[in-house]
DNA sequence: TTATTTTAGTAAAACGGTTTACCAAGGTGG
DNA sequence: CCACCTTGGTAAACCGTTTTACTAAAATAA
């Protein structure tokens, strides 16, 4: 069976190649006639235009790429991953293009890459290496970032979730439940976690109450545990908490002296899986990973058509209130 | 700033742009001087062949393709998507290749998703729908399923975890820690749960116990949570949970009754991060993603490689022993 | 010595599209 | 009626590689 080219189309349907081409692409004119004709050769022989051919001649590949954290403190404990991965190519495939994984890694060069594979755009989840600083600065396609906390480029559209009004809607509702004294807990380290704190400092002070104490150590469930008797004895009523590893660790502590929700509400970041898995279960703010890979796609689609974009994009967060808030 | 191409290169050492292609692909004859000049231009010129170019001209994409569920059990409620799609890249990376996710809707005819860009492999995880069969049979390139316990290819390779004996090594590991009474609880329309039931009665026969109570429902944490009281006054010793999901709600409604390990000894499936999260920490069999992933990827070049392959692949289960199995 | 093979390399034809420059025919305005 | 535009379409160049078929020179065999 012979393959099935353009030219193949253009002998059946008795046009040149080009027009071929034009009644593919949409581009210049045509009669509605011959429009249908080729239409019809092309259904009826089943054709698919070759996408190589396709790139090679006019360097539109179809194809964004992206790259996800070596190491991905946001990604390692719950599922986000998937969410984001099935929104962007969810998005992606309205327009008929597919997403390429890279490996990210030192070896790789981000812009030999986008040049290597004809990308019109790219997603990089997370902060970057200062070597790859060069790498974007010489990318002509579209870059979006999303979590990226520490570089800073122009031309490069960030995203990132609201943290500050996350820190403050989380601390608003544990108020709003009827704590007085609350305390925060998070990990220095993560530019995320000192935002939302400021977030909570915000929201107690919007709430005419005075900051409590607040606990920082490192990002993890054993953290947390070791913390569960300390804010025990502290008469703490409510807990902001900026990851939900290290508030499931401190609720499993805590639970041994105080009851959740009636003596001490806890909330919690990231809205993972295990949130559902405890009694009670944990309250939590969704970092909407759906929609940041969406967003991050539309913003790439939109700058290639040469719209206008935002530069900064912050993305609301959504607090999914369970048992440890609310008994019902 | 002139585009460098490999008619530059060749001009440049003052060959022909064949020799440099062939260098480049290490064919051909060729002596060590002059490709050794012709490295040396490409390495100051930093030159990177074209990848549409090279695609169309060798249909050679250096690019695999991945398909993932669409309704996803075992994605659903951990992050094995993470792992195994770190670990293809990985492998991927060593050859070069990049992986292409495909959005996996009725709209994909994944045969001309394939060609359209030439993919010279592809992974599929999970059962396909029968709309999808021919297009499977007319490909060319190599296919690995992995997690596909229903459709039936030939010329196909298949990963599957090795459940049958997943469930004889949890129930004998629980045999081991001195469970006499033991059940099994698992979702009765999952046909992994089915075959780790099958080695459930394996193990309980090879131990010479008589087959316990075994519990069939739904595979959610609400589910596992109902069977809690049940399965306390039943006086089992020993459980064997077919997902960490029922398991971790069991456990919840259990904890009431008994106390685990020391009454109650429970192991669940797919060693999900949750697993950490409790109190007592839920022992469980990891599938091993990471593995599937990798194999699948080596498989595939393998095949290209037109090495032999094996028709069918199981995937050895590890088992964490965490508190639920043994207090420490 | 001559015939034959090997080595190192080349020119040109693919690969399958898009794009540019151009053209003939038909309509329009002055 | 002529000059000019619009419409519908084409031929050929081009995109950047790989691959095929071929050759001149050097090495080896007879």
């Amino acid at each position: 069976m012979k393959k099935i080219t353009i030219k193949e189309i253009a002998k059946l349907s008795g046009v040149s190649v080009s027009t071929v081409s034009n009644v593919i692409n949409g581009k210049g004119k045509c009669s509605l006639e011959t429009r249908e004709k080729v239409f019809n050769v092309m259904k009826e022989t089943n054709y698919k235009p070759n996408q190589a051919a396709r790139t090679l001649a006019s360097k539109k590949s179809n194809l964004i790429g992206i790259l996800f954290p070596i190491e991905d403190e946001i990604f390692r404990k719950n599922n986000s991953y998937r969410k984001m991965l099935n929104s962007i190519t969810e998005e992606l495939s309205l327009k008929s293009y597919d997403l390429v994984v890279g490996k990210n890694k030192p070896e790789l060069d981000i812009y030999e890459w986008s040049v290597k594979r004809d990308l019109e755009g790219l997603i990089i989840i997370g902060d970057i290496p200062q070597r790859d600083e060069n790498s974007i600065k010489k990318m002509k396609t579209p870059i979006v970032f999303i979590d990226n906390y520490e570089n800073n480029f122009l031309g490069v559209n960030y995203i990132n979730s609201d943290d500050t009004i996350g820190g403050f809607e989380a601390t608003a509702t544990l108020i709003e439940n009827g704590c007085k004294k609350i305390a925060f807990i998070g990990d220095k380290d993560l530019e995320s976690h000192r935002r939302r704190y400021l977030g909570y400092q915000d929201a107690m002070i919007e709430y005419s109450l005075g900051e409590s104490k607040s606990y920082f150590y490192e990002n993890s469930y054993d953290g947390g545990s070791k913390l569960g008797s300390t804010i025990a004895s502290d008469e703490i009523d409510g807990l902001c908490v900026s990851s939900d590893r290290i508030a499931l660790g401190v609720m499993a502590e805590l639970l041994k002296y105080k009851k959740i929700p009636k003596d001490v509400k806890v909330i919690g970041f990231d809205n993972s899986d295990s949130c559902d898995y405890t009694t009670p279960s944990l309250s939590s703010i969704d970092l909407n990973y759906q929609y940041k890979g969406r967003l991050a796609v539309k913003n790439i689609f939109d700058e290639i058509a040469d719209k206008k974009f935002l530069k900064n994009q912050s993305i609301n967060l959504k607090i999914e209130v369970r048992g440890s808030i609310k008994s019902n």
